[in-house]
DNA sequence: GTTGAGCGTT
């Protein structure tokens, strides 16, 4: 029996729940339970996956049948190496329908009233942005962490381009606009025309094709009535045919 | 092929 978490959570009633924490994205609850089970009777592991890649997330959910079982499994196991990664084992604290458990096992469900728990960091919700959909704005986003990022290296860090800013922006486009003015007229009319000659209706920080998602909701917009089908038969071509009823059909 | 703080599903 293999199939953790694939029928939903068996019992928890009396089931104490472990957390698993850094284990490798490769490791599953069947490479979990018998590392666990020699401790004491596994009821239950679960490991939470991506919905759309169905990668783990890093951690997983052992279930215990015993607090005393639990217990060793936590000061057996956590610390130890597995899959070449040091594995962190705790009690759980929050249970799957934010419940409050004490020492992994449920104690009392939590009202409504009480939500001071889950607020330990404000740190996103999970690596995956499937919750944020929206492309238009991941887009911006993206640009700006690149952008942080290069920040933060030291290197890109020329962000002052114009020595002064104020003094050529206030005299300059004074003086430019002094001069502009008692110039010529022609002159402002060919400026703006230029300027976009050059400017080309293309987005450079737009690519086609972002990552592949399956899940795109715009699979097919087509309308169900308008397919483009070869059956269009237009009345207006057919209108010079008097007796075209039921003769091509 | 990648990543690494954290708390969970039919």
């Amino acid at each position: 029996m293999s199939h953790f978490g694939r029928s939903g959570p068996p019992d928890i009633s009396d089931t104490y729940s472990l957390l698993v924490l850094n284990i490798t994205f490769r490791t599953t609850a069947d490479d979990l339970f018998p590392l666990f089970d020699k401790y004491g009777k596994v009821v239950d592991i679960f490991i939470p996956r991506d919905r759309r890649t169905g990668e783990s997330r890093g951690f997983a959910f052992v279930r215990y049948k015993y607090a005393d079982e639990a217990q060793k499994a936590v000061e057996r196991l956590d610390g130890r190496v597995v899959d070449g990664r040091e594995i962190t084992v705790q009690f759980a604290k929050y249970g799957p329908n934010a419940e409050r458990i004490q020492k992994g096992r449920v104690v009392e469900t939590v009202p409504r009233s009480r939500h001071r728990s889950r607020s330990r960091s404000p740190r996103r919700r999970y690596r995956d942005d499937y919750r944020e959909r929206d492309s238009r704005r991941r887009s911006r986003s993206r640009s700006r962490d690149r952008y942080r990022e290069r920040d933060r290296d030291g290197r890109g860090r020329s962000r002052s381009p114009s020595a002064s800013p104020n003094y050529s922006k206030g005299r300059g486009r004074d003086r430019y606009d002094d001069e502009r003015r008692s110039r010529s007229r022609s002159v402002d009319s060919a400026s703006p025309r230029r300027s976009r000659s050059p400017r080309r209706s293309r987005s450079p920080t737009r690519s086609p094709r972002e990552d592949g998602s399956p899940d795109r909701r715009s699979h097919d917009r087509r309308s169900p009535t308008q397919s483009a089908s070869p059956r269009g038969r237009p009345a207006d071509s057919r209108s010079h045919s008097p007796r075209n009823s039921g003769v091509d059909e």
